[in-house]
DNA sequence: CATGGGATTGACT
DNA sequence: GTCAATCCCATGC
């Protein structure tokens, strides 16, 4: 491994396990698309299994990247405006990938703020619509490979080694709502939504 | 070929 | 708190 860290994507070992666990792992690592990249806060997993994911319909036009290969970049529009980024898991033929639904900005903050038209740090890219626009991710890179980009995902810097995670149930879905498959990083202020209270 | 439903956001009451 | 914007694609006639 002679790459500096926090450039070089993680491999498709990384994401070739079950999609709970890299949605958990996911969590402190790092976001990138030229010269933007965040810390990743929250994330929510989806699985062909269960009715909340593109994939329950099985494999069609639209989630046959699903169904590819993992370590690929899943992304759709949602509600005819905003791009969503996943990061597709598990083994090839098995429909599930992780969403990215927050990032902490760290690098590329200016060009963020032109990108979102707004200053606060904290707004830039908390919410699954929001950091796409910020690191100008589009339709046009579903299935990338997350490992060569040009966007990529790379592992957790130092200061994010032994972050901690709490897990939720997912945002703005009507079907499988119980399931507490949402990760998010401990006290991070850079969420789209409050974790829920406990019960 | 027509229709309907979103893994959301921002503006507004 | 409510609600419209607006695109893709799955489904059904």
């Amino acid at each position: 491994m002679s790459t500096r860290a926090g450039i070089r994507g993680l491999g498709a070992s990384f994401y070739d396990r079950p999609v709970l666990t890299v949605a958990r792992d996911l969590i402190g690592c790092v976001v990138r698309h030229g010269e933007c990249a965040g810390v990743i806060v929250e994330t929510e997993a989806y699985h062909d299994s269960e009715p909340a994911s593109h994939a329950f319909v099985g494999l069609t036009q639209r989630t046959k990247t699903l169904f590819g290969p993992p370590g690929r970049a899943y992304v759709y529009r949602s509600y005819g405006i905003h791009a969503l980024l996943n990061a597709v898991s598990e083994p090839e033929g098995v429909g599930a990938a992780v969403l990215i639904r927050a990032l902490e900005p760290i690098e590329g903050i200016e060009l963020m703020r032109a990108r979102r038209g707004l200053e606060s740090l904290r707004a830039l890219c908390s919410g699954p619509g929001k950091l796409t626009q910020a690191l100008g991710i589009e339709l046009v890179d579903n299935g990338l490979d997350l490992e060569r980009g040009p966007v990529t995902i790379a592992e957790r810097p130092a200061d994010w080694r032994d972050v901690g995670v709490t897990v939720d149930r997912r945002v703005g879905i009507t079907k499988a709502v119980e399931l507490p498959w949402r990760f998010t990083a401990a006290g991070s202020r850079f969420l789209s939504r409050p974790v829920r209270a406990a019960a």
